[in-house]
DNA sequence: CCAAAAGTGTTAAAACTACACCCATGA
DNA sequence: TCATGGGTGTAGTTTTAACACTTTTGG
């Protein structure tokens, strides 16, 4: 059933940069793409919007579609809205990213049976469309909000150690801390909360495992309390 | 000429949030709507995205158009996809904020025969479709954004008085700051330059009158300085 | 008993906060 | 000469940065 208007309007997509954290590097979920334009190539996950869904549930909907992701923190980055994004025609993407744990989520080939998989930061294939600078942007703002927003522990299963936790920001910073005063910052700020439990199955002395107490840290936020590490 | 699509598309929109700083207070820049939906009630300026045009040449366009405004500091601020934003139809907009330094910009009634008018922040009337949320993210977006870029200086003319930045940190964040301290912290931060002026018409001692460098700036960004205030 | 990572305190330097007075100018 | 805001320094406190050893555990 076509659509007409009266002036020609832009095509709407969403499209979503997952970041996960391996035990080196800072991973980003790609899929390879099954149609023209850029058929082959790798590009961010994603697709259009529907003229009766938010843009928050589109993003969700398509992430779900082609990668099984689910349930997962997820922000709107940044719109993108070039002339020439896509050869075909004008199309504006709402690109948002995301932050998984890798344990807890398995990535599966999708309905659309594209290949997705997880590639490293540090090792990128040419990506389609402007996909390689939306992913820079999302790169730039995760570095940028990691520091001043708790959001690291997304990265992160729902228990963790401290040296877990450390790791991600090292990652992510892409800068070494040190271990003492990391974890007085961290401790100090009461927003971590000790569980009765250790990690397992290590072949050294098992660490205390934490986990992020969201509830403490929305009531200090609303005491005018300011994260930051 | 209409156009024609398989599927139904959203419109697109930008909207602008355009702050100033007065003597008292945050202003924000509204035009009166001479159209329905909301006819008569106050909004922000915007309009429809043209096919041909990029979301920022849309949104500088539009403040042009409806205000008059140009040559402003303007930055994405976020996108706005909820489904009855708009009784008509579906939709979504690109929200943008922009900052403006009330001496050097005469606001007029526009081309769409709009009466725009500045209005403080402590004192608002009811906004049209969803604006007044756009307007509470800007604010939030302002706030945060001040004290670790340096964009209060978008809020001054050019030359201006240690006394008037420290004044719109003030009004921004709304709490007092110390007059040695902030001196300390500008000038130690050397990306204010002297100027040999000083300010007139004053019925006292007048201030010597600053700029901003933003070439130092730059380049100390470019060594790893950050901006906090 | 060895390898590996967990866990822990102190000190020096830097940054921040609070605070009060004299100075220059125009009316 | 007076009212007004411009301009300046210091001391106490807090925060940050640098740094090394002992403990626990599994293999």
């Amino acid at each position: 059933m076509p659509h007409t208007y009266e002036f020609a309007r832009a095509a709407l997509t969403v499209d979503i940069v997952v970041f996960a954290l391996d035990e080196e590097d800072l991973q980003v979920m790609l899929i390879q793409r099954d149609l023209e334009p850029f058929e082959g190539q790798w590009a961010l996950p994603g697709g259009f919007v529907r003229v009766d869904e938010t843009l928050d549930e589109s993003a969700r909907r398509e992430l779900q579609e082609e990668t099984g992701l689910q349930d997962i923190y997820l922000e709107q980055l940044y719109t993108f809205g070039g002339l020439k994004r896509d050869p075909r025609e004008r199309v504006v993407t709402v690109a948002y990213y995301a932050l998984v744990n890798l344990e807890g989520h398995n990535v599966h080939a999708s309905t659309d049976a594209r290949n997705a998989a997880w590639f490293s930061m540090n090792d990128l294939p040419d990506l389609a469309f402007d996909h390689s600078m939306i992913l820079q942007t999302a790169h730039e703002r995760l570095r940028g909000k990691l520091r001043y927003q708790p959001i690291g522990f997304e990265l992160l299963p729902e228990k963790f150690t401290l040296r877990q936790l450390q790791h991600v920001y090292e990652v992510v910073l892409d800068r070494e801390l040190d271990k003492r005063n990391f974890r007085k910052k961290v401790l100090g700020m009461e927003i971590v909360k000790e569980t009765n439990e250790i990690e397992k199955d290590v072949a050294h002395r098992a660490a205390k495992l934490y986990r992020f107490d969201k509830k403490k840290y929305d009531r200090l936020t609303k005491q005018g309390f300011n994260f930051e590490i």
